[in-house]
DNA sequence: CTGTTAGCGCTTTCAA
DNA sequence: TTGAAAGCGCTAACAG
């Protein structure tokens, strides 16, 4: 049975009023130093912990931030989540990282119950498919977006994402300059304006070599977003069975990477030797891969602390700041899993 | 600016009391469903979320459980916790999920912030530094402890593991039956119990080859539970330096075995040939590494179902239960990192 | 510097 | 079945 301990015991317990306790809890008007120690003292002894309900209650803030994303799981979003964590607790706030896997529906959920614990903060990393709703509560509620955008003019907040199209353009180029022109690539729903982005940066490399890349290019392999290794599998599969297959394949993540790579391994398809690949983003101990794929990397750490930078931000200039757009430029990072031909 | 829809507003517009609308909100006591409907309207119009502060306050609940964990990028936690929040749901409870990096002091601040969110529940894997503290809130604040145990007579609350002894056991003995004999362990901090149970479970498989395994056995690399990664690396850069080397090295995780692997193929030491090894627990994406480790399976999902459970009897029949200890057996799945000698 | 008090938004008796 | 009203634990005027 929770027995709790309140603002009034400790204030029968010190022998002041409630108020002097309060004043001694936040610490801003001064208390005669005998007084606060006593206030302390009865404080530790009964074990009190102020009661955050009653707290918010009052002053309408809970100095709780939400991080809302596709996949909890994913190595990328929890150590963002851990970028974010350092900023926002300078501040005081904390962080709660909740899971919308990639459903409608579960995120709808969170939306509402975020609006009920009335958070101060929503960093979202949205699935795409409620942004009515999203532009919204962004007009009361400081939103910030991570890596996928809210296509909806009445949005407010801030867009935080890679610069897919130069990075992708990159590695593409990479690709190219290697010889490769038969070059396919393995992407996630373009409903999604990072898959989107990202497509077009390999549109806008391959157009260099007189390519023309849209929605009938016969390499072009789309994942549907909900299990991006699936998609990765599934996509590596189509392209090497085509009559003409690719010599190179560029992934748009990690994820599709993990997929794409297995199928080349249950199958016995050498890279870089039968195909050359290439990845968007990260990837976890990629040193202890059976292949080191040339990536792009970024400072993840540093993508969220620039989130929580924004969020802050927002929060203390009560949301009144126009939309903002960061875009961390990435950097390449060369494996063994291409070659020239 | 954030305008603040309350059970008033929703009563004005609905032109009943506030005890009505909050009936309609709770569906616990009927309501004439003509007016029910007026309400229900008002809701939806006005766009009205209940301030979960407000009914905290009052319900001295949260339907919150808070996961507290050592490494928030760590993929046995998150999958545990999408079995937890699982069962949890249906029960109407939601999951935080807090990051203790392994440090103590974070530990102490996600406890006191964790009371004052009066929480519903707290499951643990903890630093195994605070255990006084632990064991004193356990009386009040129903307690799961994911992995790791608390030491102290004191603590009331449930504990859920791998059953480490047989694991490690069985994994050792798979070398022992190759005809190993000289075996290294890489082992955590020994403070914590789980990695005290695998070393245990080493040495009585070694007991059965009349090896006597303790503190002075000269294959044992003890890290310190801290980076266990780079225990890992330092632990196989120590076994593979000795005058008279292992033939076969036991990992106690898998974070072990990562940082393991990484020193063995920068250093071109091959596995299995040069030396074999085995680790506890699932490895994410083990497919594709360099070498798939055989190692000691698990369903993750099922341990997060069991402790969303014994979490959701321990809050409704209000911590009143004793103690309880959950075992999950492993099994084994055989890689190619093992040879005969 | 300290105490009294109103009220944050909700649930829940108690009366009608 | 519905409404009035008390009170959850706290903060912040306001008064002294």
């Amino acid at each position: 049975m929770k027995k709790n301990v309140t603002i009034k015991d400790v204030a029968l317990a010190a022998n002041v009023s409630i108020a002097t306790v309060s004043r001694v809890i936040n610490q801003n008007s001064s208390v005669n130093p005998e007084i606060k120690q006593r206030v302390l003292d009865a404080i530790s002894m009964l074990n009190y912990y102020p009661n955050s309900a009653a707290r918010s209650l009052k002053t309408h803030n809970t100095r709780t931030i939400a991080y809302l994303v596709s996949n909890i799981s994913d190595y990328f979003f929890t150590t963002v989540g851990k970028g974010i964590e350092d900023v926002i607790k300078k501040y005081d706030y904390n962080l709660m990282l909740c899971n919308n896997a990639n459903s409608e529906e579960v995120e709808l959920a969170y939306i509402k119950l975020l609006q009920e614990k009335k958070v101060d903060g929503i960093i979202l990393n949205t699935t795409g498919k409620n942004n009515e709703l999203i532009a919204e509560i962004s007009k009361d509620l400081p939103i910030v977006l991570s890596n996928r955008q809210v296509n909806h003019p009445d949005f407010r907040g801030d867009f935080i994402d890679f610069d897919n199209i130069s990075g992708i353009y990159e590695l593409t180029s990479h690709l190219i300059s290697l010889g490769h022109r038969k070059i396919g690539i393995i992407n996630g729903a373009i409903y999604l304006s990072t898959f989107r982005e990202r497509f077009e940066g390999f549109a806008k490399a391959m157009k260099t070599i007189g390519v023309i890349v849209d929605n009938d290019y016969i390499y072009n392999y789309n994942g549907d977003g909900f299990s991006t290794f699936i998609d990765g599998y599934d996509g590596a599969n189509y392209l090497m069975n085509l009559e003409e297959k690719p010599t190179a394949i560029v992934m748009t993540n990690s994820e599709l990477a993990f997929g794409a790579l297995k199928y080349f391994k249950s199958n016995n398809i050498r890279i870089p030797e039968d195909v050359s690949i290439v990845s968007f983003g990260d990837i976890v101990n990629r040193d202890i891969l059976y292949v080191q794929p040339t990536i792009t990397y970024t400072n993840l750490m540093g993508i969220g602390n620039k989130i929580g930078e924004l969020m802050i931000e927002r929060i203390e200039k009560n949301n009144q700041i126009i939309n903002r757009e960061i875009r961390f430029t990435t950097q390449i990072d060369y494996g063994n899993s291409t070659r020239k031909i």
